[in-house]
DNA sequence: AATGAATGAGAATTCATTCAT
DNA sequence: CATGAATGAATTCTCATTCAT
C-alpha cells in the first residue's frame, strides 16, 4: 500500500561479503579482554563488529556460545604455536628450554595475562563452558612439559626417579603466577625483581633438580 | 494496619545490633564462596543473615563495600595465622617445610579459592587498596620463604650459591597456582594427580636445589 | 566463495513450484494444530515443509495469510462433506440422526479444533472476512438441523409445535461445545465422560423432545 | 560525591498505601479483556496500575502467575454469585430455573463473552494454568446443572430414567455457545432470533425432556 | 524461483539501591 | 534500628519481515 509515493526509501541494510563469525569472534575478544566478560553486553559486540545484535543469533546460539567458540578458536591456535615449536628436533634439554622460553614470553603478554585473570575469576563461574575451553589447553601445558622431561630421562639426560609430573607442574604454574603478578598486578612495585633473572633461575634450579648427582634427600645430615 | 499508637507492642527487631555486621559479612563470604560473586544477590546475602535487603544499607554503603570489607577483615586474621607460625624456632629445613605446609594447606582451603578470585577479579580493578593489602600479604609470603631460605644458607644448610629470590617465589607461586586448579577449578579431573605428592614432590625438588652437592650448572662448561 | 561464473553448477531449487504453496498450508495446519497459533514461528513453518523462510513469502504476503488462506480453503472442503450428506434420502428422523453424528465426528476430529481456536482467536478480529465465511458455515449447520427438524414436522414425523429453529441451534452449539472441551482442551480430566454416551443421550434427548406425546409445559397448570 | 550542591532532589518514587496486588489484578483483566493476552504488555499493565514494571515482580512471580491469580480470584467470585444464588429453596424446576437464567445472563455480559473468547482461543495454548483455573469454574457449572437434576429426579419432579449429566452439559454448552455467537461474534446478523426466545425455548425443551410421561422412544413406529 | 544474511522492534525478567514508615 | 514497597536501568533473546544475489 502507498508503494508508488515512496521514490527510494534506502535499504534497511546491508549485505557484507566478509566472514561474520570471525568478525564477531573477534570483537568477543577484544572487548572482553577491554571491560570483562559481565561489563561486556552482546550489543556492544555487535556494534563493534559492525552487525546488529539480531546477527549474532545468527551465527550463535547465545552469548557463551560465541565466547566459548572464540576462546576455544583462540586456544587452538595457541596451542598450534606450542607444538611447532617442538617439532625441531635438538636434546631434551634444548626443547624444554626453548618450549618453557616461549611460555613465559606468551605468559607475559599483554592478552595471556588479560585472559588468564578473567579466566580465573569472573569466567569460570560465569561461564563454565568457556573456562573449560581454556583449562583443557592450560593443562595442555602441563601435560608437554611433562613429556618432554620424561624423553630425557628416557635418554639419560635426566635423572630417571624425578617426579616428572610434579616438576613440570609447578615450573608452568611457578612461571605462570609469577608473570600474573608481575605484568598484571603491577606487584614489581612491591617486590622488584628482573624478569630475565626469574626466568633463567628457574630454569637453572629445574635443571638442578633434573640432574643433580646424588639422589640428595632433603634431611641428609 | 494497626496504625494507631499501640505502645505495648513490641519492637519489630531484637537481635543486638553488634552482631549484624559480622554476621552479614560471614553470610556474604559463605554464599560468594559457594555460588561465585556475581551471582550472589544482596537480597540472599541479606535473608541468609536474618534481615531484609534494606539493613544491609544501615552497615554498609554497597553490596561492593560489604564485600569488599569482609575480605580485608578476613585478611587480617589469615595475616595473624602466618606470622604466629614464624615464631617457632628449629632448623631452616624444618621452618621451612612447616612454612609451606601450611601455605599449601591454606592454599587448599575453600575460602583461599574464593580469595584468589575475588581478589583477582572485581577487586584488583574496582577496590584498588583492598588488593594493594592482598598483594602485600602475598608476597609477604615469598619474602618470608627467601628469609628463611638465607637463614639456611647463613647456616650452611643450603647452598649459598642458590637464587633464594626465585626459589622462594617460584616454590609459592606454583603451590599456590596448583591449589587453585586443583581444588577450585576442578582440574582435576582433567588431569589427576593425588595432592600430598605434589607437596612432597615440590617439598623435594625444592631441597634438592637447595642442597645439591655439585653447582650443576646445565650448560656445563 | 567460488563466484565466478559456473554455467554447469545445477541450480539450488528443485522441486515443482506448484506443489509449495499446498505443501506450506499443510504444514501450517499441521504445525499449528499441534502447538498453536502463536508459538508457531514462521521458520518451523517453511523448515516443515521443506523450504526456506523467505520463500514463503513468494506465495504469501505474511505469516497471516498463510494461515488466512490455509483455514479458508480447508472449510471448502468441509463444507463440501456436509452438503454432499444431505443429498442422500430417509426419514426425517434418519437424515437428523446422520446429519448429527456426522458433525459430532467432525467437531471431535483435531482440524475442527484448530479451526474453532483459530477463527475465534486472531481472525475474528483481524481478518473478518475469513471469520464471516466460516461463521456463515457454522450457522449453516443450524440452518440446516432446522430444516431437517421442519421436514420431519411437515411429514408428522415430529411434533409441530417445537421450536425447531432453537432446538436445532442447541444441539448443535451444545454437541460443539462438548466436543471442544472435552477434545481439544482435555477437560475430561476433570470432569470424564464416555463420548459416545454423550453423543447418544444427547440425541436420545433431542427424538424426545420432537417427540414427546403430550405438549406437557414446565409450569403445568 | 555532590551531595551538597542539590538542594531537594524530588523522591523518585511515592509510596502507595493501597491495595497493590488488587489492583494489579484488576489492571490485568482489564487489559486483557480489552487487547488479549499476547497484546497485552507486563508494561502496560504495571501502568495502567500506577506502578513500575518490577514491582509487578514484588507481588507476582511471572506475567502468568499474575493472570492466573487474577481469573482464579475473579473465578471464586463468579462461583460465590452462582452458590449464593442456590442457597434459596423452592422446587428443584424452579431452582433449576433460576440457575440457568442466570447463567444465561452471566455468559451474555460483555467481561463473560470476552473472556470465554480468550480462553478458549490464545489462553488455553499460551498460559495452561490461567485456563486451567478457569476451566475448573466452567465444569463446575455443568455439575452444579446435573446436581439440580438429581435432586428433581429424588423428588420425583424429573424422570429418573434421564441421563443427568448429558442433559446438564448440554444445557449449558448450548446456552454459552449461543451467548458467545450472538452477543460476541454478531452471527445474529446472519441468523436473527431473539434472545428471550432462545432462552425460553431451551428451557421449555429442557423441560419437555424432563417431565415427558412415557419414556418415548425416537424410533417408536 | 529460492535463499542466506540482516535487522528492528520488542518483551520478560533481574537486581542494586532508595524512600517512607 | 528495621523493613516492605518501589523503581530505573539493564540485558538477553525472539521473530516476522526484507534485501541482495
Amino acid at each position: 500500500m502507498t508503494r508508488a509515493a515512496e521514490p527510494t526509501s534506502p535499504p534497511r541494510w546491508q549485505r557484507r561479503p566478509d566472514d561474520r563469525p570471525d568478525a564477531l569472534m573477534e570483537s568477543a575478544l577484544k572487548l572482553v579482554r577491554q571491560h570483562g566478560y559481565r561489563r561486556v553486553r552482546l550489543e556492544d559486540i555487535a556494534a563493534d563488529a559492525g552487525v546488529s545484535k539480531a546477527t549474532v543469533y545468527h551465527y550463535f546460539d547465545s552469548k557463551d556460545d560465541l565466547l566459548t567458540r572464540a576462546v576455544a578458536e583462540r586456544m587452538v591456535v595457541i596451542q598450534g604455536e606450542f607444538e611447532a615449536l617442538l617439532a625441531r628436533g635438538g636434546s631434551a634439554t634444548e626443547r624444554l628450554r626453548i618450549y618453557l622460553r616461549h611460555f613465559w614470553e606468551f605468559s607475559l603478554s599483554a592478552h595471556a595475562g588479560v585472559w588468564q585473570r578473567l579466566l580465573v575469576s569472573e569466567i569460570v563461574t560465569e561461564a563454565p563452558s568457556i573456562f573449560d575451553a581454556w583449562a583443557e589447553g592450560f593443562v595442555g601445558r602441563w601435560q608437554t612439559a611433562e613429556r618432554l622431561i620424561r624423553d630425557g630421562q628416557a635418554t639419560g639426560e635426566f635423572r630417571a626417579d624425578v617426579d616428572a609430573a610434579v616438576a613440570a607442574r609447578l615450573v608452568i604454574s611457578g612461571l605462570a603466577h609469577q608473570a600474573l603478578f608481575h605484568e598484571h598486578f603491577g606487584v614489581h612495585r612491591l617486590a622488584p625483581c628482573p624478569l630475565e633473572r626469574i626466568f633463567e633461575s628457574a630454569l637453572e634450579q629445574l635443571f638442578t633438580v633434573l640432574t643433580a648427582p646424588v639422589p640428595n634427600t632433603n634431611v641428609a645430615s
